[in-house]
DNA sequence: TGCTAATTAGCAATAGTTGCAAATTAGAAA
DNA sequence: TTTCTAATTTGCAACTATTGCTAATTAGCA
């Protein structure tokens, strides 16, 4: 995703208006590389926006998302994870904390079984403990 | 998935009732590769015994998949498929017509980025078009 | 400064799923 | 075969994540 500056500069070329809460929520996804919810995000924006509703939260999550500034990813966890990084990547889910954290492969796997089917992306998602959650005596 | 036979013996073994509805689906679903949703298992189910109900559809898929009978995938098009396959394997969901397929890979690919985290399990989500989908002139 | 289309907020509505409690029933035991 | 009881089924309420709708507000051009 592209900084808070530049989306400004692109929002306004597009006819479209940069308001104080896309401006909020343009930072706080900058370089956030902790996957949050549409939830989780409104959250924070809340503490330093009291009063910004979860509707706008989700609004622009999904203009930025159809403006490939955001990829939303599913990770099986119950709500959609929001992801500045839009690099060709794949991700790796903590069963124990929910933690997501960006994963890249060196090359795509060879296929079986898809005669005739045309790929047009391929996600892949871990699902294991995480570092801080597999090591024993730290935690409990 | 074994057969509605043997899961009949199984579920007796472990204490459980084997009722009407239990074997129906238990049917349903041995060598079912259609990935169903639970809500369209039911349509199925209720053409067979009218007054089943969606809920103990949800139970019954839930104890088979906690079972190791099934296996629960989220493909990100809204409702958990249900696939009697509990071998190794990945799915292909086509975009058009929202069928689901499995794909078999020959080996894990490399990764970069998972530093300490612990890998359980690794699923891929390949989207594109099916077979269907794909030939232009047949359907329009 | 005014105008207007874009945006926001709030709430209702929706889809998918689960929790709960009362009624029913499979199947072991008498 | 009948009895008994824990397991199961049902129906419905509740819940989570998300979207639709609309009135009120506002960014930013003229």
């Amino acid at each position: 995703m592209r900084s808070p500056e530049e989306l400004t500069t692109a929002f306004r070329a597009a006819g479209l208006k940069v308001t104080p809460q896309r401006q909020l929520l343009f930072r706080l996804m900058h370089n956030n590389s902790a996957h949050p919810t549409a939830d989780s995000l409104f959250a924070i924006a809340s503490q330093q926006m009291p009063g910004i509703s979860l509707r706008t939260v989700y609004q622009t999550l999904t203009d930025l998302t159809e403006m490939g500034e955001l990829q939303a990813i599913e990770v099986g966890a119950g709500a959609m994870r929001f992801d500045p990084n839009v690099s060709d990547h794949h991700h790796a889910v903590c069963e124990v904390c929910g933690a997501v954290q960006d994963v890249y492969v060196s090359q795509a796997p060879e296929l079986r079984g898809l005669d005739g089917f045309a790929v047009a992306d391929a996600h892949i998602v871990y699902r294991g403990r995480c570092a801080a959650c597999s090591t024993p005596a730290k935690r409990r």
